[in-house]
Parts: structure tokens; C-alpha cells; sequence
DNA sequence: CGGGACTTTGAGCAAATTCAACCATTGTGG
DNA sequence: CCACAATGGTTGAATTTGCTCAAAGTCCCG
């Protein structure tokens, strides 16, 4: 993994013809797929590196929305807060995930590291301008952003509907799903959000979300292996748990 | 309002030079806005009209999503439901929404007339060949797509971190503020949907709904001059109640 | 090995739900 | 034109789910 060199320098990158993006392990996932590796390099050239560590914010709600980002490395949490500090996740951000989408002059919500992020900034008036040239990247964040939205719309349904249980079965499996894509491993999950943050993502309180665990644990669907590792032991329960189950059920899924 | 005439016609316009977007009332407030007069002729070409009746479905979640629409008039819920028949409404739509934005194949949600329904239906597939010529659609498309993105994280806050009482107050709030946008009245809102649908959108059962909107009545914070139209009397603390309070006061809506 | 942060578990509580009854409005048929 | 059924809305009492508060346990990191 020797993209550490270049991981590290926040400063930007101009007319490297042998693109860091040539060895990024999430090229073919994310926004850069969609143009072929001749043109890449009008990415590369605006492109930054950036690097934050563990708790720190890659932006904050209000803040000027400047730049898009692409998340290479580690995971990210969406949030917003109430007046009185109540605060809700709105989202977790994974390796080949695009974040900062955003219409306003500002971003509506905070970005914060739950690990080591591994970030490509593009200042976003820079491009806005590519789009003229290559409107397929246009359409590439077309397609994530209606993506998003109906992710979105799973999460209200989660949120507004179904029990802490399903809930967290729910999230569970979502996450499963989100790690296969990245062709992870599907059964064992590696959690790096604490217990809090799960909350806050679900609607929960910290003890709900720690009581669910148990409760699977104890249903022998999920094991604990660490507090952030879980493996998922029973699948199709699971799938039944989640209340989505029954008519939700692809067939491809269900043979897993 | 002799647009009557069009509207009850589901057949398709063909070169219809005085085209019957001349007379739309919200033309000037969706997609069609961001098109000189001179090139709607290319979308009043692939234009059909569409009308709906209350309580039926413009389409079904998992119908092939081959048309995208723009609500001239009425109001349309979106749902989803789970195997067990919980049901969530993840949004309304007013005239100037535009309904039907998916990535997939199918459409992830059900979308039913409130009220009687008028529609702009535009094929998916030509209107995404007028992408080519009018790069400018597609980026109106994506603007939308990101401000119902952002529409739907503050739904998520709502849902997952606000009580009953302030979940009721954020919805008045935010129909009063989209009334605006459409040049309605700010302060006497019509709601077309059921207490059930209300329910069904904020995570709450209908005797929820019925209970805050009589504790708001008797607070002298809102006026409920028939089931279905209400009039806010104190919008400074329908705003503290709201939870979005205190610091989400723009100083142009406050002063209002 | 010790300290702090995070997690788990328990007991009591409260907000919202469920269940049930009653009321209001509307539309229909006699 | 009125009676009445049907639908939707409101109100009340009992229940439940998830929350709050409190304490103990665990893990990680220096």
C-alpha cells in the first residue's frame, strides 16, 4: 500500500502524467470511473489531498460548501445538531462515498472523521467547469445524488416506522451490503462508529442500541467478536428482523 | 383558469407552436424555468398531460420508472411500505414538485393523489436525450435532486430527534414556508392530507396528530378553522417549539 | 498498571401507542 | 329534505416501548 507517500501532502497535485490515482484503490468505484484514463488528468489537476485525523471535522454546517470530496480511506459521520444539542446522524460515509453535495452557498450539515480519513478535495467551481467539457461527471453525480436520496428515503422509513430492534437489524445489514459492494467481507462487519454515533444514526439512545446487540447476541443471529466487530451468524433472520423482510427478499441476496 | 381544457387530456402534444406551457402557472418555478421560450417547444414536444384522481396512484413502487412528472396543481403523497403494512410518507408534493427522480429502473416509492392531481408526465428517455442539447436541464435536475437531499436530512432530524409536538410544529413550519414559495398565504395554510397521512409522515399515529394539533389550538399558537385548513396565530413560538428554533431564525423569515 | 472513555446492565419513568368510544362531516338513498 | 351510514377526527384510559438515571464492567492506551 504504498499510496502513503502522496496520502499525507495537502498540497495540490499539478501535471503529474503518472496520476496518484492510477494506484487508488477506489478509482473504479467512484466519480473517476466515468472518464477513461486519458482524461483522468483534469481531474488530478485540481485535485488536493487531504488527511484528518480521528474526532476532527472535514467541514462544519454553515460553512461555505467550497469543496466535493471523495473519501478514499476511513469512515465519516453526517451530522446535525439541534439548538439544545440533540443530534442526529443523518449518515456514515465509506471508502468510494462522495461527500459535500450540497446546492446551497453552505453545507447543511457537519462532516466529521469517526477514523483516519483519506480525502481527494475538488474545489467545486473548478468542477463545475469540467462539467462543460465532460458532462458524463455531470451525470455521474446525478446518479449518486438520486442514489442518496433514495437512501434517504430507506432511513425515513426506518426512522419514522420500525423498532429499535429492526432498526438495528436494518442498519446491520445495510452496512453488510454497503462492504460487499467495496467487495469486503459481507458476515463479518467491522463497526468503527461507537455506540452513540449508532444512536444517533437510528433514532436510539447509546443503552437501546447496546440492549439490541445483547438481545441478538443472545438470539444467536449476530456474535460480538469485539465491540466494534460483529459477525452475522443468521442472515435470513436477520433479513426478518429488519422488517423489511418477506417481500424485500431478491432472490440473489437471500441465497447468500 | 381556461387551462381546463388541456388539463383532462391524457393524449401526447405534437408541434404545438402556442404551446399550453404559455399559460402554466408554474412554469417559471420548475424545470422548465431554466429554458429560454424560444426551446420549451422541446419539451412541450414530448409533454403529455396527465390527471389523477384523489387516492389513486400516478405509479406504484416498483413500476418501471419511465416517466418523470412536474405537479402542476394538486397535492401527492409519497409512500413506502413495509411487508406488514406500516406505511411511510416520506414527502408531499405541490405544484412545481417535480416527482419521479430514481436512478433505478423502478420507482423505490408510490406516489398517490391527495387531491386531484394535474401533471407534466415527460418520458425519461427523451427527456434525457434533451440533455444533450440542454446541459442546463440536467443541471436543474441535479439541483433539485440536492435540495430534496438536504429536504430529506432535515426530515431524518425531525424524525429521529424531535417529539411528537415539535415534529407537528416543524411540518406546519415547513408548508407555510413552501406556500411562500408558491406566492401562497403564509399564515392560513390549507392541508389537503388526512391526520393519517400526517401521521404517516412524521413517525407518529393518527391520535398523536389529532393530540398536538388540539394542545397547539389550545396553547393560541394555531387556529384550526376546519379540519383541513389551519392558521398560524403565533409563529415566533411555533418556530421555539419547533426544536429548529433559536438559532434557524433567518432574520427575513423572523421579521415576518 | 491505572485512568478515562466507552459499553453494558438494571430499575423506574414518561412519551407515545393501542384500544375503545364518541363526535363531526359528508354524501346517499328513501 | 331528512335519516343514516360511512369516513375521518377527537378524546380518554391502559399499556408499552424506549428513555433516563445510576452503577458496574470492559477495553484501550499511555
Amino acid at each position: 500500500m504504498h499510496r502513503g507517500t502522496i496520502l499525507d501532502l495537502p498540497k495540490r497535485h499539478t501535471g503529474d502524467v503518472q496520476s496518484p490515482c492510477a494506484a487508488c484503490t477506489v478509482r473504479d468505484l467512484s466519480i473517476c470511473s466515468v472518464l477513461d484514463p486519458a482524461h483522468v488528468k483534469c481531474l488530478t489537476d485540481i485535485v488536493s489531498d487531504v488527511s484528518i485525523s480521528p474526532g476532527q471535522s472535514v467541514f462544519y454546517e454553515g460553512d461555505p460548501a467550497e469543496h466535493l470530496f471523495v473519501l478514499r480511506d476511513g469512515c465519516a459521520r453526517v451530522c446535525k445538531v439541534l439548538a439544545d444539542g440533540r443530534r442526529m446522524i443523518t449518515g456514515f460515509f465509506f471508502p468510494s462515498d462522495i461527500i459535500g453535495l450540497a446546492e446551497d452557498v453552505t453545507y447543511a450539515y457537519s462532516c466529521e472523521a469517526v477514523t483516519r480519513l483519506s480525502l481527494c478535495q475538488f474545489p467545486r467551481k473548478e468542477l463545475q467547469d469540467l462539467f462543460v467539457e465532460h458532462p458524463v461527471l455531470e451525470q455521474r453525480i446525478l446518479r449518486v445524488a438520486t442514489n442518496e436520496l433514495a437512501a434517504a428515503q430507506d432511513q425515513m422509513v426506518l426512522l419514522g416506522r420500525k423498532t429499535a430492534s429492526e432498526k438495528l437489524a436494518s442498519f446491520l445489514l445495510l452496512l453488510s451490503s454497503r462492504a460487499g459492494r467495496r467487495r469486503a467481507r459481507q458476515d463479518e462487519l467491522f463497526l468503527p462508529m461507537s455506540r452513540n454515533d449508532i444512536g444517533d444514526h437510528l433514532g436510539l439512545t447509546t443503552e437501546s442500541v447496546s440492549r439490541c446487540f445483547t438481545r441478538l447476541r443472545k438470539q444467536g443471529i449476530i456474535s460480538l467478536d469485539a465491540a466494534h466487530t460483529i459477525r452475522i451468524l443468521d442472515r435470513d433472520r436477520l433479513l426478518v428482523l429488519s422488517g423489511s423482510g418477506d417481500y424485500e427478499i431478491e432472490p440473489s441476496v437471500a441465497a447468500l
